[in-house]
DNA sequence: ATGCATGAGCG
DNA sequence: GCTCATGCATA
C-alpha cells in the first residue's frame, strides 16, 4: 500500500546507469534542404501508408513524409548533445530545383518543406570514434554466449553505397566516392537509405539481433539504443536528422563486428530501470478513425479542442494529446510505416481552418 | 514491428 | 504545450 500515491508513473526518474556522457546526442547542425530530391524519392515517400487494418482513414493522409523532399523542420537544439557526431555540414544543401513542396498541411507553417536556413556553427568539437580503438571495442559488441556469430562470408568493404552522388555541389559524383565509413558528411536520404539496407541484411548475417546491435553501441560508445531504434533505423523511420545521428555509430558498430567475428565476450546488461510507466491505453479502431478523421483536419487541435475531444471519445485528455504529438511524429519520419508504396495518390487534404 | 509513453529542451 | 529522440510494452 505504500507504494504509487497520486503519481503512479515517474516515480523514480533515475538517472541511466550508462555512462557520463550524455545518452542524447545531436549534431548541432541544422540540415536543411535535401541533397537531391528527385521525384523519384518523392514518389517513393508518398504513400498511402500501409495500416493492416482495414480502415484506411490514415491512408488517405500522407503518412510518408517526403523526407527526399525535404523535411527539414528541425532545428539546432545546442543543449543535449554533447556528444560526438561525425555529422559536419560542411555543404550546402541545396534544394533541388524542385518545389520545396507543397505539403500537405498548409496550416502548419514548420512543417517538412521549411527551409531552415541558419547556419550551424560546429559545436562538436569531439571526434566520434573515441573509443574505436580495437581492442576495446571488441568486448562491447559480441554478447552471444551460446551462439557464435558465422563468420562473415564475405569480406566485403561496407561503404554506404553511396550510390547517388547526384548532388551538384558534391564532388564525389565522379564515380568514386572517397568516403567509406568517415561519415562525417550528410548523407543523402539515398545513402541512409542504403546504408540501412546494408546494414540490416549484415546484422543478420553476423547473428545479431536488433537488440544486441542497441546494447553493443552502449558498450561502445556509451550511448545504449533499444532494439526499437534499431528496428526504425532499418525501417526508415526516423527522422532524417536521427538517422545521420545514428549511422556513423552503426557504421562503427558493423565494422568492429565484422572485424571481430568469432570473439565474444560478454557485455554487460543494462539493468532495467525502475520507472514505473503507464499502462499502455489500447485506443480502439473506431475511436482511432475519429482521432484520424480530426487529424486530418487539423493536426495541432487546441487544447481545448483535446479536451472536447477526449471528452467525446472518453479518453483522457492527456492520452489525446499524446495521441496527437506521436501522430506528428509519425508523419515527419522517414519511411512511414507500411512500406513506402508507390502510389502517389490523393493529394491529402489540407484544411487550414483548424484553429 | 509498432502503439502509446516519457522526458529534455524550448518558447 | 510542442518537438524530438527514444523506449517499454504489446500486437
Amino acid at each position: 500500500m505504500a507504494t504509487a500515491a497520486s503519481s503512479p508513473y515517474t516515480l523514480l526518474s533515475s538517472s541511466p546507469m550508462i555512462h557520463p556522457d550524455s545518452q542524447a546526442m545531436q549534431p548541432a547542425s541544422p540540415y536543411r534542404g535535401h541533397q537531391k530530391l528527385l521525384q523519384s524519392d518523392y514518389l517513393q515517400s508518398v504513400q498511402s501508408n500501409g495500416h493492416p487494418l482495414g480502415h484506411q482513414w490514415a491512408s488517405s493522409l500522407s503518412e510518408g513524409s517526403p523526407w527526399s523532399a525535404s523535411m527539414e523542420q528541425q532545428d539546432v537544439k545546442p543543449g543535449r548533445e554533447d556528444l560526438q557526431l561525425g555529422i559536419i555540414h560542411h555543404r550546402s544543401p541545396h534544394v533541388a530545383h524542385h518545389s520545396p513542396h507543397h505539403n500537405n498541411h498548409g496550416n502548419h507553417p514548420g512543417a517538412w518543406g521549411t527551409p531552415v536556413s541558419h547556419n550551424s556553427s560546429i559545436t562538436s568539437g569531439q571526434q566520434i570514434n573515441i573509443y574505436s580503438q580495437t581492442g576495446f571495442t571488441v568486448n562491447g559488441m559480441l554478447d552471444h554466449g551460446g551462439l557464435t556469430p558465422p563468420p562473415n562470408p564475405q569480406g566485403q568493404g561496407m561503404h554506404p553505397g553511396l550510390r547517388d552522388t547526384l548532388s551538384p555541389e558534391h564532388s564525389d559524383l565522379g564515380g568514386h566516392h572517397c568516403h567509406d565509413h568517415s561519415d562525417e558528411e550528410t548523407p543523402t536520404s539515398d545513402e541512409l537509405e542504403h546504408f540501412a539496407k546494408q546494414f540490416k541484411q549484415r546484422r543478420i548475417k553476423l547473428g545479431f539481433t536488433q537488440a544486441d546491435v542497441g546494447l553493443a553501441l552502449g558498450t561502445l560508445y556509451g550511448n545504449v539504443f533499444s532494439q526499437t531504434t534499431i528496428c526504425r533505423f532499418e525501417a526508415l523511420q526516423l527522422s532524417f536528422k536521427n538517422m545521420c545521428k545514428l549511422k556513423p555509430l552503426l557504421n562503427k558498430w558493423l565494422e568492429e563486428a565484422d572485424s571481430s567475428t568469432g570473439s565474444s565476450s560478454s557485455i554487460d546488461k543494462i539493468a532495467a530501470q525502475g520507472r514505473k510507466r503507464k499502462k499502455r491505453t489500447s485506443i480502439e479502431v473506431s475511436v482511432k478513425g475519429v482521432l484520424e478523421t480530426h487529424f486530418l483536419k487539423c493536426p495541432k487541435p487546441s487544447a481545448q479542442e483535446i479536451t472536447s475531444l477526449a471528452d467525446t471519445l472518453q479518453l483522457e485528455k492527456e492520452v489525446v494529446r499524446v495521441w496527437f504529438c506521436n501522430r506528428r511524429q509519425k508523419e515527419k519520419r522517414m519511411t512511414p510505416p507500411g512500406e513506402p508504396n508507390h502510389l502517389f495518390t490523393h493529394l491529402i487534404l489540407c484544411y487550414t481552418g483548424c484553429k
